[in-house]
DNA sequence: TTGTAGGCGTTATCAC
DNA sequence: GTGATAACGCCTACAA
């Protein structure tokens, strides 16, 4: 009377349960015409397997456990809809928790809920944790599943996935000294790993070019509009004669125009200004805003994929991890930076 | 050697499985001192109870499917994270499935996942999906579980949660109209049921106020902001004269702000322009957009609520269906509609 | 190629 | 207050 088990589609099918169990799964062979028998009954029994009794008996759910920072931001949305999109080509569903607040998150709460959900695997989509000592890992010992960590400083025994910090940074400054720009100032964002990388980066590559980058050409912000607006007040302030400023995200680039075009100061001619991110808004701001294109939905697809090879290669020593990726990024040029 | 279970822990703290399983629910009583000894070999074990085998037994996960928008608009994600918070509360797990495209979404896919899941109760948050006739409930038979319907139209025996429409609506004309607007314009989403609600009750209002509506003062168009762009200049076509737009979203408001600049209209002295949602960007608009706000996240966390309700209520006949729930909205009053 | 039986981890029912 | 036992639905040896 209530929904159909494998055995009701057995006896429909005039055939034992494990013959359906190898029709379905197709790992041991069945007759033609058994096969179509059983698929006739399937059909009209409404049948559905139990996901939960199979993840018992394998011992785990083929389910993810996505762990991912509150969707307020763009590359989040885009990271996570990345995820899911090869999450459903792979064959794997995705348990969601989202972090509302980064300082108050609570690691273990969210790990015994992945653990008691026999996840096959977890992705760790939190790019403000960025230092692996905020989780009492040993607690868990073997118990915690693959996990793959995206934008994460590589670490020996981690698998990480990340794009190409250095060189996103690099193109995008020497961009700007192509373009005959001298005093470079950077809107630095939120203490994350990339957020360090990308300032770090910013340093050298004006320090080989012989131009200043002491820390009065640098503001800290966060990735707000409003935080971008005051930065680039305070650097003006410094140098009312910078020439161009590298803002850690688009939101900081939209904040810095308006301040920009708030002082009269023509944005390229008098400033260039340049972004991260390529936000949608970025193409409407005035001037457009040359950014630096990060690949979002790529590394929540190049996650999933390395998390599946991952669990491939958990249970046998003989084959070796998966690579860590390492995506490239693209310059966007519009007038903010162009002369 | 592996993961611990029920019976490791009860070996240990010397009970019986049973004994464990009454301990961590509280349906039976314990003594004070098996529970203490049951705690500590929980926490010497690293014990993690299984859903899977709980699901299995109790017939359901404790997890909601959820079904999704792309999260590209800031509506759905909002609705999303409200959603999460108040499914963590209940106790409640997650499992998403984003729709990357409307026009090629696969219903009965994502049923049978969370119908194979044994999902306790289903939340359907895809206001482009309006019509539900586009699903073929009735091969599901009894299978699929209570589910509540975000943004749809309210329906005989379906659960839905809105936000009041009408309410919104009424007051952003009626205030436009209060205001000295007398050729008030509209600006209309794409074919959802919230949308069209949104266009009946400009019409009306402005009907009832006896100033004009017809079809030259309504522009089709989508959510982004160049759609927003050309709905207003093909208003302007017809109307050179007109006093005030009502977008269906603030990106169609930015857009048509944009236009209004570029033709050297003033804001809101000539042209007052409103807009829906409240994103975030609309605070920052020049000049700052007026809008009408919607409760995104309260709306997932309602839905929630209400879907926790509709599952304990589904097993006995005895107690009522919860209500529908109907949200108010919040008239945002800035620069872009104040005289 | 197909059938049978045991077990995955948990909870509910029945005893004591 | 506690213990034994039988399910829940499926998979996988092992047998035939």
């Amino acid at each position: 009377m209530s929904i159909a088990n494998i055995k009701d589609v057995a006896r429909h099918a005039k055939v034992s349960p494990g013959t359906v169990s190898n029709a379905l799964s197709g790992k041991r062979p069945v007759s033609a015409k058994t096969q179509q028998r059983i698929i006739d009954s399937i059909a009209t029994l409404g049948y559905h397997p139990d996901t939960l009794a199979q993840g018992l008996v394998n011992g785990h759910s083929r389910i993810f456990g996505v762990v991912t920072n509150h969707l307020d931001d763009y590359g989040t949305s885009q990271v996570l809809m990345g995820i899911d999109e090869q999450a459903v080509a792979n064959g794997y569903s995705i348990l969601l928790t989202v972090v509302h607040n980064t300082a108050s998150m609570n690691y273990s709460q969210m790990l015994t809920q992945f653990i008691s959900h026999r996840v096959s695997g977890i992705i760790w989509a939190v790019p403000e944790l960025w230092n692996v000592d905020q989780v009492n890992l040993a607690q868990y010992g073997n118990r915690l599943p693959p996990t793959v960590f995206v934008l994460m400083q590589p670490t020996s025994g981690l698998s990480v996935v990340n794009y190409n910090i250095m060189d996103g940074t690099a193109k995008a400054v020497q961009h700007l000294i192509s373009q005959g720009r001298k005093r470079i100032a950077h809107i630095a964002g939120p203490n994350t790993w990339d957020s360090q990388q990308r300032t770090v980066l910013w340093r050298k590559t004006l320090s080989d070019a012989g131009l200043p980058c002491d820390d009065s050409y640098l503001a800290q912000s966060d990735w707000s509009v409003q935080a971008g607006e005051k930065a680039m007040r305070t650097l003006l302030n410094h140098h009312p004669d910078l020439d161009a400023v590298l803002a850690c995200n688009d939101n900081n680039a939209i904040g810095a125009l308006k301040v920009l075009r708030g002082m009269n100061r023509q944005v390229p001619h008098e400033v260039a200004v340049l972004g991260y991110d390529n936000i949608p808004a970025s193409a409407y701001a005035v001037p457009a805003l040359s950014t630096i294109s990060l690949p979002f939905a790529e590394l929540g697809r190049a996650a999933v994929r390395q998390l599946s090879a991952l669990i491939e290669t958990a249970g046998d020593a003989s084959k070796p991890a998966p690579a860590d990726t390492l995506l490239p990024v693209d310059l966007v040029l519009r007038e903010s930076s162009l002369t």
